[in-house]
DNA sequence: CTAGCATGTAAGTAATTACTTGCATGAAAG
DNA sequence: CTTTCATGCAAGTAATTACTTACATGCTAG
């Protein structure tokens, strides 16, 4: 049928059910039906339901984060650099979507998970952090609280990306890269000396 | 016990535990036992589970709209209006939070609800777009894509709120009013002339 | 005082759920 | 050819869940 191992196709059942219904609600039997297994074909794979949520984590905990993507193809220019990190940003939020979701749905029951989703937006402010300074030395950003500019630049992005991963297009029709140039526009304007 | 009503406390409690848990975990047996009362009470009240998440929606459609409180206590100055704005957006979304949290995780299971948590940002985008349009009237803010200014200060703010509301302060310790703060100084002077 | 109304208590039911066991099958490996 | 291994299939189990019914109790309004 398909290419992928069974173990793999379970995964990507569970994944895509639990970020859709979350986790008490993803029976392992519409799991394994999903998959195209048989249901006790899981629980020889992962032991319990517990068992493929822990993969599903270790499998992200492994995700190349986009961290060191951050500081290749540095130009030096504000706007340049800020709107490259925003669509990298952006689109590294969408790829990890269902993830996300999962985390934001099961964070009480999984407190794993959260941790694993903190530590993107976390990594992230530390390398922008250490661009603004170094921009500041350069002359190219006003004296200004470095960490909060971090972090509002991550959670306009971050915003956006809800919105389109939650809301569609229900609150507006705009193409994200339209959305995310403007955002940049007037981010890095008002971050100019 | 408590001066609330029957159907108050069971609501409360309801709310609490569905945003904790999300609405199939929260079993009806748990949501009694929080609010003090048998679980009879329950379906007597709300005849079946899904009532209890139907009044839920309709308490939070009464509520008043941030929207009507944007206009008032204009002052025409742009970074006033805007951390003004900014301050009274992350404060009301706090105050929906359990509701907020709930329309994450049950919007396929409850699309009511997604429509009423879309109609938070549509609302105040409009309003926005009117303010920045005034503005640029009066000469105080450049030439730009309106829509797209107005989806950006929104993403800034609900980033904000999320990043607290989920993961507290993991990705920062920084008091939320300073955070808007510097964020607002950082988004008025990029909308400047 | 009494009638009604909201709630508690006890008991039960049908459906679902995570998970188990035993056996059959088919494909690949030695 | 035979052994091994992954999987399917059938059946079952204990626990939980939403929801029901029947009856008891206590407070309040007339």
């Amino acid at each position: 049928m398909s290419t992928k191992s069974t173990a793999e196709r379970i995964i990507e059942a569970a994944l895509q059910l639990i970020s859709e219904k979350g986790y008490t609600a993803a029976t392992t039997k519409a799991i394994a039906e999903l998959a195209g297994v048989n249901e006790v074909t899981i629980f020889r794979h992962f032991g319990n339901k517990r068992g493929i949520l822990k993969s599903i984590i270790e499998q992200f905990s492994y995700f190349p984060l986009l961290q060191q993507e951050i500081n290749k193809n540095v130009t030096w220019d504000l706007e340049t650099d800020l709107l490259n990190f925003s669509i990298k940003h952006f689109n590294f939020l969408m790829s990890i979507k269902d993830f996300v979701m999962i985390g934001f749905k099961e964070a009480m029951q999984f407190p794993e998970i959260n941790e694993e989703i903190a530590n993107i937006p976390l990594h992230i402010k530390n390398e922008l952090i250490h661009y603004f300074q170094e921009m500041h030395e350069r002359g190219k950003i006003r004296e200004i609280d470095f960490e909060a500019a971090a972090l509002s630049l991550i959670a306009v992005n971050f915003g956006h990306f809800m919105s389109r991963a939650r809301l569609g297009t229900i609150v507006s029709h705009m193409p994200p890269e339209e959305l995310l140039k403007t955002s940049i526009s007037i981010f890095s304007r008002g971050l100019a000396p």
